[in-house]
DNA sequence: CGTTCGGTTGAGCTTTGTCAAACCGCGTGG
DNA sequence: CCACGCGGTTTGACAAAGCTCAACCGAACG
């Protein structure tokens, strides 16, 4: 049995036998993709919503003249797809970046989800809500923070998601993303991140070799990346107890 | 009475009576603000989501230095704070554009109103499916994108939102976006805003003047821009008619 | 009328990109 | 076990896109 959505779920609330079933319900069998492969293609029909279940992923598309731009990194627990919702194709490329399993549900199990359990509507809609904020966040990186600050905001913005998720985060962790990946998703060449993350090397922010990251002074580089504290705080995702 | 999201939801579908009434109890009375107004801070609490009734704003925040930085444009019938949803703060600054008009409503009436018809919970995530998949399109654009590219793919999604709301949407518009608020949107420089937009005059793409935009050649706009014509399709956003 | 706000223009500068080469660790197949 | 190739990182030299500063203009508005 795979409880991917139950593993989500679980985390933020402690769900009642029922909602627990109820998610049972809507579950796929658990999928198994390895690193680099492409788990669904721009333009393939989409009928089911993704939950990552273990290991990352990453959402691109290639621009004319075949520039890539990486949208997002799904890692444990988060949603896939829901930009695609409304649309009857998949609007994306979506990668393994690491081996990777991860639940499909048919999208139209949510509004069935919804209609037996508002607590779980509400929790879905408070976890929406913070991928949204995030993306703002990462739109003003691409916006108007050099090179340094953007790298640096990545990095907190992956340690913090990951300190959501994982009991045991720490301030060392595993950190699968290439310079290229990296450069792609905050609209900088991979000589230029490369640049960049030695200089955090250099200045003492970090430790990073070989898929290893640790960060060394959590303050000062909050700073540097001027980090949104609000994030820190963890998310009150049952955002209203009202009827 | 004020029926900003019966307006807004009419548009997609042909609400019945009861739907109507589900929408009209959870409305309050229209707010109006003044072209410049500070509609609401960042940091203020937040029980409310907004819709646009008429007008156009603005979300935004001040990043260090001073810096501002536009996440995005809202208007006619736009959802505003769904990024805020789980936080009990507003996290970004909202300012009327132009003279603007419009409805809040509990943000936990959102919940009461999923309970009650399926039919509005598909709609709903099937627009703010639309929102976010916009959103990826402006990460592309300030990622991957030149100056001219950016201006010209801007131009193009507010034609494209105008156009969807408003039947009478024509190639010539009012666009009262400054240089200024179009360079913190992209990530540019207002000066070199001001280039870009007058080499795309120059080119025969457009006419500009005075808050008045024309788009004299739409195709090669779209192909300047490299515009995602998958969104050129008008949206189903009632994606699933299974139960 | 004077002030303010947005648009326009030029000159020089900075950040970041491009190109190219070398390097390094790792897995593969001979 | 070695040679090879591959993907990713590193470095340097140079080029370019876009930024800053500063001045000016025109329209709107009180």
């Amino acid at each position: 049995m795979s409880q991917c959505l139950e593993k989500k779920f679980n985390h933020y609330l402690d769900l009642t036998a029922s909602e627990k079933e109820l998610l049972e319900r809507l579950e796929k069998e658990k999928v198994y993709y390895r690193s680099g492969a492409l788990i669904r293609k721009a333009g393939s029909p989409v009928n089911d919503l993704y939950v990552i279940y273990e290991g990352w992923a990453f959402v691109s598309k290639n621009l004319d003249k075949n520039i890539r731009s990486v949208f997002d990194i799904k890692m444990s627990a988060d949603f896939v797809g829901m930009a695609e919702l409304s649309f009857g194709e998949s609007l994306y490329d979506l990668y393994a970046l690491t081996d990777v399993t991860i639940c499909p549900f048919p999208k139209h199990g949510l509004n069935n989800l919804f209609q037996q359990s508002e607590r779980l509507a509400r929790l879905f809609h408070g976890v929406l809500s913070r991928e949204q904020a995030l993306l703002y966040e990462r739109i003003a990186s691409l916006g108007r923070r050099t090179a340094l600050e953007k790298v640096a905001h990545f990095i907190l913005e992956i340690s913090l998601r990951l300190s959501l998720m994982e009991d045991d985060h720490s301030s060392i962790f595993r950190f699968p993303v290439s310079q290229t990946l990296m450069a792609d998703l905050l609209g900088l060449s991979s000589v230029h991140v490369n640049r960049s993350m030695n200089e955090l090397k250099r200045h003492g922010y970090i430790r990073y070799n070989r898929e290893q990251l640790e960060i060394l002074d959590n303050e000062r580089l909050l700073q540097l990346a001027d980090f949104d504290r609000r994030f820190l705080q963890s998310p009150h995702v049952d955002w209203h107890e009202k009827n």
